[in-house]
DNA sequence: TCCATTTAGTTAACATGTTACCTAAAATCT
DNA sequence: AGATTTTAGGTAACATGTTAACTAAATGGA
């Protein structure tokens, strides 16, 4: 993923951070757990990154009346301007890696790597 | 490789240390600079796992008379009982995750995870 | 020989993965 | 209601990946 690391570089962002705005952008506001369950991290990690990106102010945090131990976290004007100016470019990115294998050998090799994460087999063409 | 990491924790060794450690233990001594190669590790990296392992006593560094820059790491008798009581387990479980998936298909995997590295096609069976 | 360049290794600084532990607030059970 | 158990988040501590900057020693030339 170099091209795109360098992209984000370049707006100041790490992968993770920039998955997290991503996350916010496209599904809306949401509070801790249910971001870390769509990125896949773990808590802790998704805490220290809401922290940062709450004192860069990317996102604010929202206080949750009916259960005070949650908190929704919302993307910030800035933070969904850092996601308008850069995501086009991403999603391009993103699809070379796809042309570079071709799609049928793409999902073979998510499907191999599932299959290693689950421990259940998977059919495969010939396999 | 869950398993394996918790083998690991049991001797108070992390995946890399212990790879280090094999390297060390079936190559013989070597330089920094060969270790990094051999265990796809940066040095910045290495250097810190070898401070470690040396301040644990499972290496020894050497220094070398022909070039000063240079220091040779040896596996201390520590070091090399700490692999002698622990490959035979660790080689069984990696070969579980061969297993799981079958050789075909784990040689499948490795060959699409090159391709995307090199970012050159494999020819894949019916692809 | 003297200077410029390369190489070996370190350290700093930052973000993250990961495990353990902790608090407060909810939910459940008796 | 009161006690117990879950759940949402947070912090600490450690190892690592990664980039940048640095030192010392070797190498290559002019």
């Amino acid at each position: 993923m170099a091209p795109i690391r360098d992209m984000l570089r370049a707006s100041g962002l790490t992968e993770q951070q920039w998955r997290v705005l991503r996350i916010l952008s496209e599904f809306g506001p949401q509070d801790l757990t249910q971001i870390a369950q769509q990125a896949c991290l773990l808590m802790p990690s998704l805490s220290r990154i809401i922290r940062n990106l709450a004192q860069n102010g990317l996102v604010i945090r929202a206080s949750n009346a009916k259960d005070r131990r949650r908190q929704t976290v919302v993307i910030s004007p800035a933070g969904q301007q850092l996601i308008d100016d850069n995501l086009e470019q991403a999603t391009q990115i993103a699809a070379n890696y796809k042309d570079q294998l071709g799609a049928e050998r793409y999902e073979l090799l998510l499907d191999l790597l599932r299959e290693l994460e689950q421990g259940l087999p998977v059919p495969v063409r010939g396999g």
